[in-house]
DNA sequence: TTGAAAGCGCTAACAA
DNA sequence: TTGTTAGCGCTTTCAA
């Protein structure tokens, strides 16, 4: 006998109907115990999970679904500008969390700025039938999911709100978080500002510069003599932008910088500059360690935690069913004084 | 018609028999086409490829993995400390970079030092039936995925080696970056060393101690006078032990700090006491900014991207069936200068 | 309380 | 080149 059990676990792996055998009940007995379903002995539940796990059986969840009504796969799939950005990082933790108690996994992918990425990921996704999408939208229209969308698959938008398409969105207030930067600086006396931002394909970033400009713009600031550079996605690039305006004949005495990599490269300019603690920064995210720089750097905070939380809630809501109209939901921003922002002008 | 094709589209999810029956063909010729397999004509071929994109077709990889030999999922789960830790966000990418090539989607999913959690997800992947597990193994023994590792499940372990089972690991070379930590401050002159590390309940945590004592020890260095302060699991307990160093009657005049966030503690007590220019430091771990701190933090740094590229290609090897025996591979840790590390004694 | 039969959407094996 | 049948591992339906 054992060593029949054995040959079974080596031959490969074991199914309902080896457990129901060696059981000695019949396979849909086995279903209901693996499924807790009710209407079973106490005395046959018992042998069939001793079974079970002699030979080591383990469900086929999607054996399983395949059959179910509903289908559900208790998997979603999370696509994110890259899972190796931190900020990225925290709202697919915060989805985890929300999602692992109902036992639903997460596929995890990264766009990388490529549209064509992002439809050929939510195929992959969807090949999968996973019974849920969040993702940040980066191709110029999401019109492509609309006949997934039509069929009632949920999907939340994460960051940036979706074009082409009515759905449910969770973003950052990016507009009010430009105009806090601008009204802090301000309120601080500066009248010379300029703003560095990443490139303007990026909705998210022409939100906080309108933000920003327009705040300027209501307290009477000529925008028209603000300088605005964009078009930067690393480091270096704004590195290379703010020496030039910091070194150009009339320089600005505070700076917004509307990311975290062009907040690094302005950094990086002030420091080789040693202008640090002479002009004024306020960058768009916040960063590990930047109340240990010198001066701390007064950000705009995000709370990506929040976005996923509030992105899974809203995912679950409609996989249970919610049919109301897709809403955009704002989680709010948050300037946190650190020193460089407060600084006065020169 | 076209209201029959709508309504199909309303009605669900089409099937490969909705797809031959608007073609006209049978559901095997769809089948051929949809996989790209040869013996279909160019005119049958596009007849399907039309009606397929008119019902919006998307073929079911689980109901097509159910029969096909092999039984592949092309997807694989991948147990991290925590998506959210930029180490572990490093490796991910590197892992989905190379199995996005091959079409393996990834489950990512958090342990936060909870080894029930480790179980209970290794649980979940199998029960999706992936065709692969990448694991950082935090509870005592990994023995409970023997009778899956029998069965040729494809398991590679990351950052620490498993305890209980032979299985393939990729790792860092931790107590040789102790060891050099060691030589490098002893270069500088210092004789007054403390180590201040991480629980020792982690493996990896106890190598970097091992190489930086026996390194002290191999230079003549009394390691029983040495400061070791353990179990620092965050940022606060480790400033609270640095400060504590710092002020006693014989302070010493070099650190040596086993990971990020204790690295991080160590920085704050420095600035805190006005002693980053005068205490000498060696962090593990490489971290965002740190060459700009004021001085910039020397760090042994490890190679997260070449340990996950490593993984991938072991994992991929073995469901390729490589059968060889397992082995560990090491990915060399690196030092990085940046001013710390390189402070002369006081 | 239990189980036999049908079938989920697809691929394998084979036949035409 | 094309289609038919069986069956992957499971759940549903329905009968015992």
């Amino acid at each position: 006998m054992s060593n029949r059990y054995q040959s079974e676990v080596a031959a490969g792996r074991p199914t309902m109907r080896h457990v129901a055998a060696l059981a000695g009940v019949g396979i849909k007995t086995v279903s209901r115990v693996m499924n807790d379903e009710p209407g079973v002995s106490e005395a046959t539940r018992l042998r069939v999970l001793g079974a079970s796990q002699q030979l080591n059986y383990q469900l086929d969840m999607a054996a399983g679904s395949l059959r179910r009504t509903g289908r559900q796969t208790q998997s979603i799939g999370l696509l994110l500008p890259s899972v190796s950005n931190p900020f990225s990082g925290e709202i697919h933790r915060a989805l985890e969390d929300a999602l692992a108690v109902r036992g639903i996994a997460v596929f995890a992918a990264s766009l990388d700025d490529d549209p064509q990425r992002e439809k050929a990921l939510v195929a992959a996704f969807l090949g999968r039938r996973v019974d849920g999408l969040v993702l940040t939208p980066i191709a110029k229209s999401q019109a492509y999911v609309i006949p997934e969308h039509s069929r009632e698959l949920p999907m939340v938008f994460i960051d940036r709100e979706p074009v082409g398409i009515d759905a449910d969105a969770v973003v950052t207030d990016n507009a009010v978080g430009g105009a806090k930067a601008a009204a802090h600086l301000l309120a601080h006396g500066h009248r010379k500002l300029a703003y560095l931002g990443d490139r303007v394909e990026i909705q998210t970033a022409r939100e906080r510069r309108r933000g920003f400009l327009e705040e300027l713009a209501a307290a009477g600031v000529a925008t028209s003599a603000v300088p605005v550079r964009e078009g930067l996605h690393d480091e270096d690039s704004a590195r290379l932008a703010a020496l030039e305006l910091l070194t150009s004949d009339d320089p600005p005495t505070a700076i917004f910088s509307s990311q975290n990599l062009v907040t690094f490269g302005v950094m990086r300019a002030l420091k080789e500059l040693n202008a640090s603690k002479h002009v004024a920064l306020v960058g768009f995210d916040d960063f590990t360690l930047a109340d240990m720089m010198e001066p701390g750097i007064t950000v705009i905070a995000q709370h990506p935690e929040r976005i996923g939380k509030r992105a899974a809630e809203r995912l679950l809501a409609r996989i249970d069913g919610d049919r109301t109209a897709p809403a955009t939901y704002v989680v709010p921003s948050e300037l946190i004084q650190r020193g460089s922002g407060e600084l006065p002008p020169a």
